[in-house]
DNA sequence: CCCCAGTCCTGCGGGC
DNA sequence: TGCCCGCAGGACTGGG
């Protein structure tokens, strides 16, 4: 999503509003008038991520956040129907620029931080370092006491930004671990290979553009369908043969989602 | 500290 | 064929 609003960088804001819907409207903190009004007429100087959330930020600082959830969605033209919650921040400068925030399920949020603000809502406690920043040995650390189950840890965002529930299926497959192993029974070197995993999950799933599971709700900002879920190798794979050993790939459910995992490549 | 169920929603696929 | 149920890329809250 980052990279997609890239051309929007140096353009200037015109407007911000959230468009007219019938069903309970996306979250919008505080109200869209008073974003546009903060927004208007600054440039935006750069498009970053934090965990799962997408950050536009403006030339003083400030920064508009979207936090899409399942079903959020930024788009760099207009979405093809009219029926979904969606908000619009419109921008000159750059050739017919808006981005239009949409979300089908309208569990998303949109907030505005000043640089204050920035530290407090997206720092710790409340949200743990990136995953594509932080280094194995903070991992390690911070769940070496955990008596969590690892798939359950590593979707906690206090300690980690970023891995969502189809991405910890995945990176523990890579590093053979039982979504259910005892975060404290974890070797250090067993860590490291954990570590790995994600980085290598997070950048091929980057790299394809996004899971475009079969809903088809996820898009890109040119508003096409990403390609990593034809390289997962365990989730949404119940049954199916891993694609390391051919064992069925099983599924469980650990605090109330599902974890996919090979019986064979992951022993607890 | 950690678990669990419930909450916010829409849309779909499967089972009957 | 049609209807109903359960479930989904997430996060938060309150009770135990």
């Amino acid at each position: 999503m980052r990279r997609g609003l890239l051309p929007i960088v140096g353009g200037v804001v015109t407007s911000f509003h959230r468009l007219p819907c019938q069903r309970r409207p996306i979250e919008i903190v505080p109200e869209p008038a008073k974003i546009s009004r903060a927004l208007r007429g600054k440039r935006v100087t750069a498009i970053e991520r934090k965990g799962k959330r997408v950050i536009v930020r403006v030339e003083n600082d400030h920064r508009l956040v979207f936090e899409p959830r399942m079903t959020g969605l930024v788009l760099l033209d207009d979405p093809p129907s009219t029926a979904h919650r969606r908000a619009r921040l419109v921008l000159s400068g750059v050739a017919d620029s808006q981005l239009v925030y949409w979300d089908r399920r309208g569990l998303g949020s949109i907030r505005l931080l000043d640089p204050d603000q920035f530290e407090t809502v997206l720092g710790p406690p409340r949200l743990g370092p990136d995953a594509l920043e932080v280094t194995a040995a903070e991992l390690a650390e911070s769940l070496a006491e955990s008596r969590r189950a690892v798939k359950v840890a590593l979707l906690d965002q206090r300690v980690l930004a970023g891995v969502g529930n189809l991405y910890a299926s995945e990176l523990l497959h890579r590093a053979r671990i039982h979504p259910a192993r005892v975060c404290r029974d974890i070797t250090r070197g067993q860590w490291k290979k954990i570590h790995a995993a994600m980085v290598e999950v997070l950048v091929e799933a980057i790299r394809h553009e996004g899971s475009t599971l079969s809903d088809g709700t996820y898009r890109t900002a040119m508003n096409n369908p990403g390609n990593y879920q034809n390289e997962h190798r365990v989730y949404d794979r119940e049954d199916m043969p891993c694609r390391t050993c051919k064992q069925p790939v099983r599924r469980i459910v650990q605090a109330q989602r599902s974890s996919f995992f090979c019986p064979r490549c992951q022993v607890i």
